[in-house]
DNA sequence: ATGGTGGAAGATCCA
């Protein structure tokens, strides 16, 4: 079975789009980020038409995250823990059926935190630090799982066409590398990583001075698998041709294949 | 020196 990301940056303007290639790629599961709308407004029935369960967790003009399965979503979950005065909708969790086995998915936008220093960057790190707590729990279960979504990190100097133009972004900087490394550190794979050829895997093109024409690329949207997840692990893609769409989003979807 | 791109909301913030 086949697990998406993809931030669609509004569902309301990326509907068509999203259409096209859940028709084409027919992944089992997805996770949407940056859906921009509160759920009532979420165009829910298009996209169980096209045979899909839908959960979503939204907001106004922001943020907002949603999850899509052609098996139902059970165990459905909202918001990080860790602070319960947080009302940004950036984290919403479900556990799917396949056959005889069973994953538990939870799709995420991390906070940007640019810029930084400042308020929404200790937001961001405050933000990985509850996710790695809850990430350490979940692992517990000894479960297939899944934490998919736009974590807006840049793992690494290779993960970027220009690393030097990051080093002073939220993305990039040395603290938001760290918090990774120690969610990474719980046991967790990223399958983006995890297959044998080693170049370009960009998954955002910013919109401006022609990056995408220029293959500016970085790779801030990730699949992070548990041990009996990454068991299963068949293989990873990124759709980067969604890219060269008209009226793109401007990240691809990123897509991993486990053996359930 | 300026603006660059796009979305949502509404004339500005966020990415």
């Amino acid at each position: 079975m086949q697990i998406a990301t993809w931030n669609v940056n509004s569902i309301k303007s990326r509907l068509d789009l999203l259409t096209r290639w859940l028709e084409e790629a027919r992944p089992d599961v997805v996770c949407l980020q940056e859906i921009k709308c509160v759920d009532d407004a979420f165009p829910k029935s298009a996209i169980e038409d096209l045979g899909y369960h839908v959960a979503v967790h939204g907001q106004k003009t922001y943020n907002g995250v949603a999850i899509l399965s052609k098996t139902p979503l059970e165990d459905v979950a909202t918001g990080l823990a860790g602070d319960g005065e947080d009302e940004q909708a950036r984290f919403l969790e479900a556990v799917t059926s396949f056959g005889a086995g069973a994953v538990r998915v939870a799709g995420i936008y991390l906070p940007n935190g640019n810029p930084a220093p400042g308020p929404k960057y200790d937001y961001k790190l405050a933000w990985m630090e509850r996710l790695r707590k809850h990430a350490a729990a979940r692992l517990l279960l000894e479960e297939p799982f899944v934490i998919a979504g736009d974590y807006n990190v840049i793992p690494e100097r290779r993960d970027a066409r220009r690393p030097d133009i990051w080093l002073k972004d939220a993305l990039f900087l040395p603290e938001t590398r760290a918090a990774w490394r120690r969610l990474l550190a719980l046991g967790l794979t990223d399958a983006l990583r995890a297959a044998d050829d080693d170049g370009d895997v960009y998954t955002f093109w910013d919109y401006q001075a022609g990056a995408w024409q220029k293959n500016d690329g970085i790779r801030i949207d990730h699949l992070l698998l548990s041990p009996q997840a990454a068991d299963r692990f068949v293989g990873v893609r990124v759709d980067k041709h969604v890219r060269s769409w008209e009226r793109p989003s401007d990240h691809v979807p990123a897509v991993v294949e486990l053996a359930l």
